[in-house]
DNA sequence: CTTGAATCTCACATCCGTGTCAGATTCTAA
DNA sequence: TTAGAATCTGACACGGATGTGAGATTCAAG
């Protein structure tokens, strides 16, 4: 598929794509005049990057990881499995604080509730 | 207080305390010399509007959801209060989105320590 | 073929909380 | 009173993903 048609079924952007592409996470066949194809193997890819990127993951720091999403193996490097598990704390800890904060927004929305008519 | 000293003991910066100022966030009174200064009850705000920004709420919005907070009462606008329920709503499926994603990276870790030796 | 839609590259703009620098002023302790 | 630290205002810079526009080229359907 082109890359119009890989925008508009993962809900991303055809600049964000050739963003990802320039930041070497995603990658695509060119047909002869230059065009880029993809399989649909690349909706899974663009999917989780998105994922990745809304759990505050940068480019850089995804590029990172990478290995162990494509290659899970022994030859994995260290670094991208240490970082992987670095990502994965972090995110644990930045879910518990919003959790905190969702909490305290359920209270005062109770107590402003509570206070109206 | 002052502004430095409410810096240090919420660990935001000098810059930032200004800026919550600007955008209407934070109130201080100020010396016949103008420097700005502050009670306790700062120390709280300043903490609780950390929350609300690494919740993604925007100085605006914040702005907006502001007089729940102050005086939960009948006269809070309803502006007020509809996006406040707005902002608990977004932040819950932020995190439960970010929950799946915390998932799946538990599973790659998983699958990655599987595969090394 | 031809034509219009889609895609290409390149470059600059935007947002927004924060960093940082400059130059002036105020505060505090010796 | 004076030196040095802290604060003041104002302005500009940044990061990083995304938006946007121009001008050229390619693709697909008639």
């Amino acid at each position: 598929m082109r890359i119009g048609e890989l925008a508009e079924r993962t809900g991303v952007s055809v600049r964000s794509l050739r963003y990802y592409e320039e930041q070497g996470l995603l990658s695509s066949e060119r047909s002869s005049g230059g065009h880029r194809h993809y399989t649909e193997h690349e909706i899974d890819r663009v999917e989780y990057l998105q994922r990745l990127y809304a759990a505050g993951l940068s480019s850089q720091t995804i590029l990172r990881v990478l290995p162990c999403l494509e290659s899970p193996s022994q030859a994995t490097s260290d670094a991208a499995f240490e970082q992987l598990v670095v990502e994965r704390d972090r995110l644990q800890a930045h879910i518990a604080g919003l959790s905190t904060t969702l909490a305290s927004l359920d209270e005062l929305i109770a107590l402003n509730r509570a206070k109206r008519s």
